[in-house]
Order: structure tokens, then sequence, then C-alpha cells
DNA sequence: CGGAGTCAGTTGATTTTTGAAACCCACTAT
DNA sequence: ATAGTGGGTTTCAAAAATCAACTGACTCCG
């Protein structure tokens, strides 16, 4: 049942990686739509399934996961019968710069015309708002090409291009 | 054979949505992995290989998905026999932020202990790099609850929180 | 009261995708 | 000549996704 073994665990070994850990929760083809979709709102079983189009026992099987992986907490909105919805948690809420960058790289390279369909905002000011990396110390943006990766348990010097 | 209807294309219609765009293109499960040995500098298809453990005929079907999606180009590097490198393109090297994302939310919320693995710096002076939301106006850092969406074809007001 | 509708699933059959291993080919090195 | 390497393809079993029908606990309508 609960056997915490996975595809990717090969990959996961070799470096002790980030990116496969995230993936082990959330990699599969459905979990980040159905993310997007609470992100957007929904918060019920029914409404998950129509506005997705995936098959109930695939989202009766994502949500309970997603739960016991602290990502949704199930919220009752009714007795008689019991019913909950499906809301996330500060874990889940904390996903949104993943499908931020996801949404954005989508705009600029896959959806073409028609432009970006969503724009994020800052609630207080209604401007839009970009997504970057910073430094600490200069205080700028600096670009991805900029970047550098460091294994902290690596050899000295083991510092490689992120490009 | 390159019938290019998918998975999500329900998904898809519904909202005409970039993460759904982006996911039909990097959205499987091991094509992120791919990509985040390019970024550690991997090129070669036996290294992919070894160092991810997947199939071969599944490598090789993600390669060239991705050559075909503009995200690797193949470069020669030798001939008889000739033999080719994957390398990412700007388009490649643009999904960067979202790895990142994912890597970070790993590192918060899935890998424990041990701490991050990788830390990201600026190449220029070495300190830490953040990945962060900066408002256009305001030009100050935005958090994930200060976040909302606004979707240009809608209704007027048809805002709502991200969280 | 009986019947239709809603919401949240579960069950089972079928199709698609993965995954493991073996095989192939062109070359190189010994 | 023989083994080894790099980059795949083929084959077939196992796992996952899809589709459709069914259940159960209610509510609402006439």
């Amino acid at each position: 049942m609960t056997s915490e073994s996975n595809v990717h665990d090969r990959a996961n070994d070799r470096v002790n990686c980030s990116i496969a850990a995230s993936l082990d929760v959330i990699g599969d083809r459905w979990t980040m739509l159905i993310l997007r979709e609470a992100f957007r709102g929904t918060r019920r079983f029914d409404h998950f399934q129509r506005d997705l189009g995936l098959a109930r026992n695939l989202l009766a099987e994502r949500l309970n996961r997603l739960v016991e992986h602290g990502i949704f907490h199930k919220v009752p909105y009714q007795d008689r019968p019991l019913r909950f919805e499906y809301r996330l948690t500060p874990k889940g809420v904390d996903l949104s710069p993943s499908l931020v960058a996801l949404m954005r790289w989508g705009d600029k390279w896959v959806v073409g015309e028609a432009g970006p369909p969503v724009v994020l905002v800052h609630d207080s000011c209604g401007s839009p708002v970009d997504q970057e990396f910073i430094c600490w110390e200069c205080d700028a943006v600096v670009t991805p090409g900029q970047l550098r990766s460091r294994h902290p348990r690596a050899q000295e010097g083991d510092v490689h291009v992120v490009s």
C-alpha cells in the first residue's frame, strides 16, 4: 500500500535531488493540472472532474495522494451526507512559483499568438508581477544564463554553468 | 505517428492554459529529469541513460521529442560514426526557472534534513540567488499569497486569489 | 410516497504507456 | 580477430490511464 519506493529512485539516488523528490509527489500526468485548478479556486470533486475531464478513479487517487502528502487538506462543507472540499495547505500554496514558471514558459514558447491568457498581478496595486532570480549580494536580477549551481558536498570548485 | 492530439486537450480547451501547454511538452515522468541532467552538463545518450537509469527506448523517444519541440538541438561531435550530442537551445535554457522552482519546493518541503543539496549562485559574485515575484510598479517582492491572477478575456472583475 | 437529480466516489474491462532486456550496427582499440 | 563503445531499435511483459457503469447517501419536486 504505502510502499515508498518510486520509479525515480535511481535518479534520486545519484544526486540527492530535490527536483526528483518534487516530481515523485507532483510529477504525474494530472497532478499539476489538478493543482492549477485548485489555484483557480476549484475545491470539489465534481468540479475538478468536469473541468479537467480526467477519469474519476484517477481523480480520487490523486486527491488522496495529495492529501497524504499534505498538499491538500479536506474541509467538511456539509453533513448528511458528509462532504469535504479539497483546499490547498501552505505546502500546496507554495507550489505556486512552480506553476507560474511553467505558465510563463508556456506563454513565451508554446501558446503562440493570442498572447498570454492569464496575467499575474500584485493584489495591493493591481500591477503585473514578474518572476525573477535575485542575487542576495548585488540585489539585482540575475538571468538564467548568469546562474551557476554549487553542490555543497562536492569537491572544491565543482561549479558549473546552468545553461 | 505525429498525431498532435494529447491527453490534456480537454484541460487545454477549457481555459486556454499555458500550464497545460507546457505540460504537453515536458510533463511526462522523465522529461524534467532529463532536463535536469542537461542543466547539470550532460549531453550524450549514454550519460543520460546511466545517470537517470531510464530505459533506452524511452530516452531515445524523449530526446527526439525534445528536439522536435526545439528544446534540444543535435550537434555532431564526431563523424565515423556520426554522433550527436544534445544541447539545450534558448527555449530549453528558459526552462530553468521551472526546474529551479521545483527544486526549491522540494528543498523546503520534501527532502527533509541534509539541507538543500544544491545552491544557486550568481556567476559574477558567487552569492546565493533567490527566486521571487517582483511587482513592476512597487518594485518589491510579492509573496505567493499576495498574488492574483487576471484573465484578460474574462468578465470585468473576474479576479481571484491564487491561494 | 415515488422518482429524478446531485455529489462523491468505487469497480471492472479495455487501451496505452512504461520498463527490462536483448539485439543491431558502425566503428575503434588491442 | 575479438572485445568494447556509443547510440540506438525491437520485443514483450507489467503498470498506469481511460471509459463506462454502478453504488450510496442524501435532497428536491410533485
